[in-house]
DNA sequence: GATTCGTGGTC
DNA sequence: TGACCAAGAAT
């Protein structure tokens, strides 16, 4: 009775997760307590959803802000599936992976077009959905309709390698530690497990300095047995990252608009407004202003970094008439115009003109 | 399976 | 300063 052992064992290990949850649940916007949950309270799946698309590579106080923001404007999901896409673009800069941005609203439009703006309650119907993924469709199962589906992210990787010594690097190692979380999963209370583990993680189980002194799988984990916590989870090493360069030009007209582009859907920043400017390359990039102008090139250049290069942005700068048309891009009246709506790149280049 | 895709905080 | 890291998905 070697699986029926294991399964009662699990049961158990999983009761005192749910335990130390109840106790040390962090409380955060989109979540509902154990305590209410207990009382019947049930989470709201386009709250949950926001969330869980939100938070993918993204810490909890990043989000905080920008989940009140669209919550607020956006109440429900068919209020979103009817913004603009500008809005919807413009109200998430700043928070990153911009095609999370554009697959949220073609998902708010599927739910309102083709569920009735109802989110599906399956992990299949969730999992067709745009822009959610294997863990997304797992965690709005489990959190929002209670489903017992188990939830695999960098918390539960970790805590799962941890917690069976495995030395495998990520992610080589993501089907078994797979195996693991699922073994574990309780079926009584999924939606408090899922956010359980992932509070595990996130509070105890963490990256560096973990507090296994304060840990409720202490005793149950081979890691603190061995003491190889601190080395856990092993990941593939990762390339070093090249520095492009490239040039941004800010035009403004003589009454005070500004010169933008909307950048293409696909690629880095698809759908952002940003400052016309040149390729981004190893190369030096070759000067194709927007439009005709007496340019000035600033001294400092914005320098920005990320997920897999260095960029070093060369600033050029010009004051154009009233009737001069650009190539490139639209002017934004000045009373439109707002510097909160741009990616933080093009931010940081207009942060310069202004000292 | 490997790449692409942001940003801000932290050590 | 630079590398690492955070509730991944799409291609």
């Amino acid at each position: 009775m070697i699986k029926g052992m294991s399964a009662t064992r699990d049961t158990a290990q999983a009761a005192d997760l749910l335990t130390w949850y109840d106790r040390h649940a962090r409380e955060l916007p989109w979540r509902v307590s154990p305590a209410a949950r207990a009382a019947g309270v049930r989470p709201d799946p386009y709250r949950v959803w926001m969330s869980e698309i939100m938070l993918q590579q993204t810490t909890v106080a990043a989000v905080k802000s920008y989940f009140e923001a669209f919550t607020t404007r956006w109440p429900t999901v068919s209020d979103l599936a009817a913004a603009e896409d500008a809005d919807v673009m413009a109200a998430w800069a700043g928070l990153g992976y911009y095609a999370r941005a554009r697959n949220l609203l073609k998902c708010a439009r599927a739910v309102a077009d083709e569920h009735g703006g109802v989110f599906p309650q399956t992990l299949e119907g969730l999992r067709a959905l745009p822009g959610v993924g294997p863990y997304t469709a797992a965690a709005v199962a489990a959190i929002a309709f209670d489903l017992p589906e188990t939830v695999v992210d960098g918390n539960v990787e970790r805590v799962m390698a941890r917690l069976h010594d495995e030395h495998m690097p990520l992610p080589q190692s993501k089907p078994v530690l797979t195996g693991y979380a699922a073994a574990l999963t309780s079926q009584g209370r999924p939606g408090d497990y899922a956010q359980a583990v992932m509070d595990l993680g996130a509070t105890i189980c963490t990256p560096r300095n973990p507090a296994c002194g304060l840990c409720p799988w202490r005793t149950a984990c081979a890691a603190w047995d061995r003491g190889t916590q601190a080395e856990l989870p092993k990941k593939a090493p990762k390339k070093r990252k090249p520095t492009r360069h490239g040039i941004a030009y800010l035009v403004k007209r003589v009454d005070g608009a500004w010169l933008l582009e909307r950048r293409p859907d696909s690629g880095l920043l698809g759908g952002m407004l940003g400052w016309p400017g040149s390729d981004w390359s190893e190369e030096a990039p070759a000067d194709a202003p927007p439009i005709r102008a007496e340019w000035k090139t600033l001294n400092a250049e914005a320098r920005h970094t990320f997920t897999h290069f260095h960029l070093r942005l060369t600033v050029k700068t010009a004051l154009v008439p009233m009737e001069r048309r650009p190539e490139r891009g639209e002017f934004v009246e000045a009373e439109v115009f707002d510097a909160g709506d741009l990616p933080t790149v093009m931010r940081k280049a207009f942060a310069l003109t202004t000292g």
